[in-house]
DNA sequence: AAAACGGGGGC
DNA sequence: GCCCCAGTTTT
């Protein structure tokens, strides 16, 4: 399908329409709000992989409280990281990834702004690297986490077996009014309804445009 | 393509 | 005890 005026007529628009309506603020929605600096939204992002938010929001006060930027970071004890990070989980490899990353910016001097860039970073994989795109640039990136991806696939938009080519197959389908908002959208819907196992199907607004595959 | 990374909270 | 959690890296 070519991205047209008319595709929030079809079936998928009005699905993606049906849920943007009536969205909460996400964790990325909040940073976002707060309009924290590129920073700390990549490592706050980095940290937030396999990980719950409100464990990730605690351990970021934390760190940025000892470590508010980029050239304290890159110079910190990895020790003392690993204890700071300590109940997040993943502790010695994110550690490592996020003064990594650190150090990588600070060699730069400045934050990287391109997915060229981004990716090339130790724990930023296109997940990651798209959100900083979209949250902190505001520059077209889809990010596709697995709530995007499963949520995608049930609807029917897509028949994907990875996030990279769901990814792909939206850059394709999605206009790009919709970049910026569809993984904050589908990532609230995917935890509070469109759940991975026991969807809640009677109470989603997108119920009517949706194939259900893999559901019931 | 599949396994490893990883501790805490929910059930 | 067993499961999951805004993925990435390594085998």
């Amino acid at each position: 399908m070519k991205p047209t005026a008319s595709w929030s007529a079809s079936r998928f628009g009005k699905a993606l329409e049906a849920l943007a309506g009536r969205r909460p603020l996400t964790m990325l929605g909040r940073w976002k709000a707060r309009r924290v600096d590129p920073f700390r939204l990549l490592i706050g992002t980095i940290l937030s992989a396999r990980s719950r938010d409100e464990r990730t929001d605690r351990v970021c006060r934390i760190l940025f409280r000892r470590y508010p930027t980029s050239g304290r970071l890159a110079r910190a004890r990895p020790r003392d990281v690993r204890r700071i990070l300590h109940d997040i989980g993943f502790h010695r490899a994110k550690a490592r990834h996020i003064i990594g990353s650190a150090r990588r910016v600070v060699e730069w001097g400045r934050m990287p702004d391109t997915f060229d860039e981004l990716i090339q970073l130790p724990g930023v994989g296109r997940k990651v690297a798209n959100c900083v795109l979209v949250y902190a640039f505001g520059k077209p990136a889809i990010p596709v986490d697995t709530h995007v991806h499963r949520i995608c696939n049930r609807l029917g938009w897509v028949r994907t077996k990875t996030p990279e080519e769901t990814e792909r197959r939206l850059e394709r389908i999605l206009p790009r009014r919709y970049w910026l908002r569809i993984n904050e959208v589908l990532v609230a819907h995917g935890k509070a309804v469109c759940r991975p196992i026991r969807p809640r199907c009677g109470e989603c607004h997108a119920s009517r445009w949706c194939r259900k595959v893999g559901v019931g």
